[in-house]
DNA sequence: GGAATAGTGTCTCTGAGACACTATCCT
DNA sequence: AGGATAGTGTCTCAGAGACACTATTCC
């Protein structure tokens, strides 16, 4: 495309600034245990070397969603069907690229276990980061920099973006049955309950967790088969669950327990 | 400004699509019980006599937070110290604007009860509208369209963007310490109480509110005045409080009633 | 049998809804 | 006096934390 192709019309060219648009998102599965965030090695600068979230441009002939979606497949390489994908903010520092002028749309995904991906054309490496290896800042202004040996260093404003993706995450398991997208489409509860715990860090007790996700309409329902499975091939086999409803709302929610508010703990606390 | 002083640098210009990134806030206020959206009444075109959000174009070297500030003061001509503001999310639908490539970030702001700004250079009215007088669709898709005789037509995809402000709205009282922002410095919990019954439609228990606001830690202190204030010159004169922090988090939450969830009640049956 | 996970039951305490009652101001 | 708002106390019930016990599988 020409460049007078893409120049927005109807607005005198020179009468307003003109910003390039990018989307970038912080694609989340909990594995092992712990709530992972892809992220990209940059092969180019800025940044080269630097991993970053991944994202591009977007289109004019495209919504920001769709924006969204279509860089979530070329990066993932999969057909993310079903996945649930929201905004989470946008971030317009005009230091934030060195090349400026690069407002920024931010997305926040939500992925069952699945492999790494390839990476693309234009990076060097693409791998799921354990988040608390990550050196995160607290938004609330506390303890930056924990002394993280092997964290990675980020690109862009990427670190800001992530610990407010991570805080996203964290407080939509409360209210909303987002919990459930973690999951593969029949899960036990106790997959369930691992989902909670890792992304919360801390250890619910499994009888109340039970009782409140079967007494909460709307989350999850039986399993239509009799099929029941083993966890790790240890153990009694486990009844199998649905997710209700796309992305619903809870209610009443399960909150968090005090202490897994704000902070998430250093992983040796862990 | 030249137009090529503005072109972004550091990209080859013909390379990707540049956008016209504008900032549109919905400010609150709570006046005669009922929430009320500032709203400003467009003198060109396109959508000229509709009514809008009040909003302006981002600069290339502010952030986004800045750009909203500024367009704030700009529009409601008073310097709004204090005040607190927040994103809301952003809207690139290409068919969003008639002349395309405009893409908005929407923010909310709140504020105490003030008097209706003066219409701008570029607005021919300016007022505060009863959110129940628009026809704002519901985010769960239900009832549009509730047959509202003098609801005015609103610009751009701004009834979109009003719904989802009001929803969030409705949404961070239960959480948060956001309903103080809604009253001057010094409050009577029967003003907080108002804040809360305006935004959500419904009648809380006069008692059980009191008990909650003063367990909650973080949420207001007693005034260190000995002053009263009668309300609207009838009753006994009430104790003044303050708000404790900015804006912070509340644990337990106050959570709405079940009927205030989700769908705001049409007016009739208020 | 022992370890590990799944499933059920029970005790207790806190917090919130409902509501009665008193206190202090105005007209 | 009567209306209106502020402030306090109390009863009750649902929901969540803590925890004990049983069930089923693999080693």
């Amino acid at each position: 495309m020409s460049p007078a192709a893409q120049a927005p019309e109807g607005y005198d060219p020179g009468e307003y600034p003109v910003f390039f648009v990018t989307v970038d998102t912080a694609i989340f599965t909990v594995r092992d245990g712990a709530l992972k965030v892809l992220l990209v090695q940059r092969q180019d600068d800025p940044y080269a070397g630097c991993w970053a979230l991944p994202g591009g441009f977007k289109n004019p002939d495209e919504t920001l969603d769709e924006a969204a979606w279509r860089e979530l497949a070329e990066e993932t390489g999969v057909r993310p069907s079903g996945w649930h994908l929201e905004q989470l903010g946008s971030f317009g520092d005009p230091r934030r690229d060195p090349r400026g002028n690069v407002v920024t749309v931010a997305y926040v995904a939500f992925a069952p276990d699945l492999p790494d991906p390839v990476a693309g054309s234009d990076a060097r490496d693409a791998r799921f980061w354990d988040v608390d290896d990550l050196d995160l800042p607290s938004l609330q202004g506390g303890n930056h920099d924990r002394g993280l040996e092997d964290a990675p260093e980020l690109a862009f404003d990427h670190t800001v973006i992530a610990a407010r993706a991570v805080d996203r995450v964290a407080a939509k398991l409360e209210y909303t049955t987002l919990a459930t997208a973690f999951c593969r489409p029949q899960f036990t509860l106790g997959e369930l309950q691992h989902v909670y715990e890792a992304v919360w860090g801390v250890r619910l007790d499994r009888s109340n967790f039970r009782r409140w996700v079967q007494q909460t309409t709307g989350l999850v329902r039986p399993a239509d088969t009799d099929t029941r499975r083993t966890s790790g091939g240890r153990g009694r086999p486990a009844a199998l669950f649905e997710a209700r409803a796309e992305l619903g709302t809870l209610y009443p929610p399960l909150l968090r327990p005090d202490d897994a508010r704000a902070l998430r703990p250093a992983k040796e606390t862990r």
